[in-house]
DNA sequence: TTGTAAGCGTTATCAT
DNA sequence: ATGATAACGCTTACAA
């Protein structure tokens, strides 16, 4: 597939390896005739480098990590992964590093494939995603060494994370709907184990507090960010009669719209609904859907950046990276 | 990160460094007492075999790629392509390979991301998802002998594919229709460019040619299998006074069933719609998506297997595999 | 059954 | 500015 070598490189321009590797690498000190002749001849056998070699010399793969600890079918449901790959792919692309996918499902040896992964030297870094408080996959990575970057503030200041601003834009969305006068304004979490879903049920409290209202505890229920999950939870908080809700995702907002439209209530009319992403879907539903944004893709790509920067050593210390969200207004809140 | 070689296992348990070696990769020939005692140390240290040093000799990496060209916005907004790569990365998790992403997004550099990808020894193969005809990278990977396998048929023998019976599939679907009474049937297809487009554009024609219908190529228009595509071309579409649409994936469904509702067309009294893909979304929708099932995951495993094998030489033709499709008959064409 | 030694294709150090 | 040469950590004949 690939027989070139640099040696077969030098003989061919009658110099010795060295110097090709020189000019391979654009390093100064090669005679620009030389520089030129050299790579002529690689551009004519189309020569290209072999990568093992060079990073077991090197130490550095050029290879990232996408890692997703207990991948579940969420990963295959919603359109959140899909953005965020989108935007460490194309930082990848762009600054010349190669993505690896590794989804740790729950079926698979963890421990063999943690190895495998992590400690074969494969790869230089990784992008952690969708972690839950829980997962022993970081604190062992941290013990490892192991450069990385969580997409989701993680409470260990010693990780590096980029995560977008959860608890101010829940906040927003909810403080929205009590300008309009909703005061039984219900919630649908993310799974209360997951940072996000942590702290956009924190916003929904501070919204809450700041205006001196009480929290209703039955107002608030457990989703796991999935539509279906959340059409299931929404239909037991009917009961206790909202005329809001404040969902933690736009997926779950789309199963909360299914839930009270199935239950005949209109929307907004009757209750109020508000979600969390902004995600395209959010646009197109009926009524179009008053959400949160967040910069998904943004936040892929300011993970890679970091990542690449803590690889080489461009930043030594951790680093805390939180984006700005922001309510946008369209009809199922009836403003 | 990982400072073990096998030289410094070696040291430890008291024996030579190939026997290490022989005991890490399951050769026979190594005294059971002997073989215990280096597995203890490895276990302890926690050692693992650095890939480039293993595979710079082996010349195996074991990554495969997952090569989408031409990458697009549909990669992020059609579900097709995450149930994709879960079929793929459960069964690289089960055979101990890893996967690539490698998005070939117009922006980048083409020629060389193509050296830097294919080129350099990273990958064993390569799946290739998503292509169109006239892509350059397939004839080009033929030449340069890259081991491959195609989601999606390909029309040169040399290369192995993986499809659905993309054909079978429509055809059934429009056979369907026609056996309901339809005769004014009207076809949102995929990108003609794209092989499944294409050949689910050849299922409806040939279930109209059997029953010696003419085919009205006014009823035919081309969409892009997006939702937003579709539901413009339906749009046009619905001045042909069609009974029945056929919509060439689910996504294309919805946008069609948009645009009909827009219109003020009940569905399926006015319209009777059929879709492809058969995503967890067809049966959600209202009124559930009638549609013809194709087993994606399935496509990503069986490609995977396949490209496996093609490596490993278990098979040294190409191989072309036809998974076959299943019409699955919900309310939106109201039988 | 075990050890010795020769590569694999690079980069990097040191002379020249 | 260029060329030997020694690593990098592993597998694999071949020898013992």
């Amino acid at each position: 597939m690939n027989p070139n070598t640099l040696e077969e490189i030098a003989r061919l321009s009658g110099v010795s390896r060295s110097t090709v590797s020189r000019v391979i690498n654009d390093h100064p000190n090669v005679r620009p005739e030389v520089r030129a002749r050299v790579q002529r001849i690689v551009q004519q056998v189309g020569y290209h480098p072999h990568a093992a070699a060079r990073s077991l010399v090197t130490k550095r793969t050029q290879v990232i990590g996408l890692l997703i600890p207990q991948a579940v079918t969420r990963i295959f449901t919603d359109p959140f992964f899909p953005h965020l790959i989108r935007g460490i792919a194309s930082t990848c692309n762009a600054r010349g590093c190669h993505l690896m996918l590794s989804l740790f499902t729950s079926s698979t040896d963890q421990d063999s494939l943690y190895r495998q992964v992590l400690r074969s030297g494969y790869l230089d870094g990784v992008v952690v995603a969708s972690t839950t408080l829980d997962d022993p996959l970081i604190p062992r990575m941290i013990e490892d060494g192991i450069h990385m970057v969580c997409v989701g503030r993680y409470p260990d200041d010693r990780v590096s994370y980029v995560d977008s601003d959860n608890v101010r834009g829940s906040r927003m969305a909810v403080e929205h709907l009590l300008r309009l006068g909703h005061r039984r304004i219900a919630t649908v979490t993310g799974p209360l184990s997951m940072v996000p879903g942590h702290d956009r049920l924190e916003g929904y409290r501070q919204a809450l507090e700041a205006r001196g209202l009480p929290v209703d505890e039955s107002l608030i229920a457990e989703g796991d960010f999935s539509e279906e999950g959340s059409q299931a939870v929404m239909q037991r908080l009917l009961a206790t009669g909202p005329t809001a809700v404040f969902a933690a995702s736009d997926p779950t907002a789309i199963g909360v719209m299914k839930a009270l439209k199935a239950a005949g209530r209109r929307i907004p009319d009757d209750v109020a609904v508000v979600g969390f992403d902004d995600l395209p879907i959010a646009s197109i539903v009926e009524p179009a859907l008053t959400t949160v944004r967040q910069p998904i893709e943004q936040l892929g790509a300011t993970a890679t950046d970091l990542l690449l920067k803590l690889i080489e050593g461009e930043v030594q210390e951790p680093q805390h990276v939180i984006l700005p969200t922001q309510l946008v207004i369209r009809a199922s809140c009836g403003s």
